[in-house]
DNA sequence: GTTTACATGTAATCCGTTACATGATTGA
DNA sequence: TCAATCATGTAACGGATTACATGTAAAC
């Protein structure tokens, strides 16, 4: 039933959850005290997205009435919601992604581990790479054809712009690099033993 | 009488209507042709925007029938407006301008050119700046103290993150120094504004 | 002479922000 | 005991997106 896409903040708390289930609490937690600060926000957009998700069908709350004093809502992946979170994790990068700077390409690659193949992940990165890369000619375009007149500080400010690009096509090759040589990619989730 | 904050359209919108007046369609073309697309968007929001403003007083439309069979708004800044845009655009970087990526910091540099002195650009850089170094601080921090159980992807993502901000950092440096360079009258001896 | 693109908007829907509300737990 | 903080939300408001509406000029 995905009638219509989710926002970003949706597709971030799906990721979250399917991590491991959540209160709306947990979650405002880790937006507040990770650098996953930039999809957050402020309960009254937590609460109410967790709700929407459990209407769609895409989570499923579990009245926690025993361990706390109030209840809490926790939150769980459905088989529609990992349906949905993995359709989201495989779209490639578009351009619109780019102009946006939505942050949303990043945070398909953080959540994508474990839940998508080393060779689905490269994949991806490489719709990451080529579009920065058209992306990137674009905005040179733009530079080149930038009247005298314009003036220094929009000049400066573009030459800021083909940077960032720059060092995330730099960063992109990088992290595909180290991607390939991990050993056989988690082709379903593996528990990660740590030592 | 700029009672609330304006939007980060608005004060975009302030901004070009400030280089010369211009119709909802001039904005919405601007938008769609150059990097300046980043804060766009539709007409929908466009032309409610520049009705908001106007309603603040901080622009005025004239009704431009001559030129055109149907009528344009022209909106030209006010007083008010630019008053509004000057405060805005000398206000320092924050930490919550880099986690929340909404591009206002750029966008301020980009409009502030004739409209703020050299040594105010300046001084708005070094905001820039110490914002850039102490939240890469912060990243760093989490960086080192986030678990191994964490997983590859979300450490990439965290090192692409401080890849991007130290990249600022070097651009706030280049472009501080090339501002520095500009305008000097040519028996003026070169005095140091470092920080 | 009709389609296409230009130019200027309006309307419905919906999401996010800000501020508030409330109950439990802990520290002074 | 009183304040602060944790934990879990709700409500009002307003801006943005999406889609639609409409009228002129240019192109074919």
């Amino acid at each position: 039933m995905p009638e219509g896409a989710l926002t970003t903040l949706e597709y971030a708390l799906l990721g979250l959850v399917a991590m491991r289930p959540m209160s709306g609490y947990d979650v405002h937690r880790v937006f507040a005290t990770t650098p996953m600060a930039h999809f957050s926000s402020s309960p009254g957009a937590i609460y109410p997205a967790l709700r929407r998700l459990a209407r769609r069908g895409l989570l499923k709350a579990a009245l926690d009435r025993a361990t706390e004093a109030r209840p809490r809502r926790v939150y769980a992946l459905t088989r529609g919601g990992e349906e949905a979170l993995h359709a989201w994790l495989r779209q490639p990068v578009t351009r619109e992604d780019l102009v946006r700077g939505s942050g949303a390409p990043i945070l398909r690659f953080a959540l994508a581990e474990g839940r998508v193949s080393k060779e689905e992940v490269l994949a991806y990165l490489m719709t990451y790479r080529r579009t920065l890369e058209s992306y990137l000619e674009e905005l040179q375009g733009h530079a080149r054809e930038m009247p005298a007149a314009a003036g220094l500080h929009p000049r400066l400010a573009l030459e800021r712009g083909i940077r960032g690009y720059q060092g995330d096509l730099e960063w992109v090759r990088s992290a595909a690099a180290k991607i390939r040589r991990t050993g056989r990619g988690p082709r379903k989730r593996r528990g990660r033993v740590e030592g």
